[in-house]
DNA sequence: TTATAAACTTGTAATCATTACAATATTTTA
DNA sequence: TAAAATATTGTAATGATTACAAGTTTATAA
């Protein structure tokens, strides 16, 4: 499906600029930041500016097409929302991959009464690459 | 067992500083950032500064006896290392509430080859208080 | 003890991601 | 076309964190 019809479908205009910032997203699987989001359309649309990047990416949060990886990263990286997945980053390259969501057992004990409406699993460790360089 | 022998015991000279911080860890189930931390601690040492509180936490996370609390929050938040347990965020009120780590089934699909050292599980929601206020 | 070195603590300035906000540009509506 | 709404931009402010050098305390050795 097209980017413009998916935007169109959560609410979304689709300007330009947001489809290439979701095209940005959906093509690239790593998970990049806002400041790597904007070096990479910034040859295509040069008078983008970041703050744009920022609401764009606000506003796809808010409308849940893109959701802020949790990492313990100093800066957000985003992901696109389609499937719910987990995240490994290694600790030597800093590399994000995606990972199986490990089937949910049951709600933690005591939680009976709260509304748990999302769960963000990270492994941390050493990727296969930085294991045999 | 002592705030002190616990921080000699990780290789941690025990100053009067460090096991303060220890304790505010110890006592405080909160999950306090280096600003909370800092604004607790101040009344007792005057002198103290909010560098000497990131310092501390920064080799108390190094030598293992605290970790950062993987949040979507900006800023860091900080658990003793004691026993490893998942956290719940809600929404509402920002609280965290420490919660039990789901049983690990397996390791993930196609992530046998890397080096695993650790798992990291934040649900978020609406916690029981804010549902029923 | 006294001197010297090491370790610890502090204060200030710099950095960097993010947000605030007002100005400009574009698109929609009347 | 004109007015209103929406989208984008640029600049300044914020706030957490880091860098770094100076000061203080503690440990070690003459
Ligand atoms: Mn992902
Ligand atoms: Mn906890
Ligand atoms: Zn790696
Ligand atoms: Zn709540």
């Amino acid at each position: 499906m097209s980017s413009a019809s998916i935007l169109t479908q959560h609410g979304i205009k689709p300007s330009l600029t947001r489809m290439m910032i979701y095209d940005c997203l959906k093509e690239s699987n790593s998970h990049p930041n806002v400041e790597e989001i904007y070096r990479h359309l910034v040859n295509q649309i040069p008078t983008l500016s970041k703050t744009t990047v920022y609401n764009t990416l606000h506003l796809f949060t808010e409308k849940q097409i893109a959701r802020v990886v949790m990492l313990k990263d100093q800066e957000n990286r985003y992901d696109l929302a389609g499937h719910p997945h987990a995240h490994f980053q290694c600790l030597v390259c800093h590399q994000v991959y995606d990972a199986e969501l490990p089937e949910e057992s049951h709600v933690p004990r005591g939680f009976q009464s709260f509304k748990i409406v999302d769960r963000s699993v990270l492994f941390t460790g050493t990727c296969e690459r930085c294991l045999n360089p």
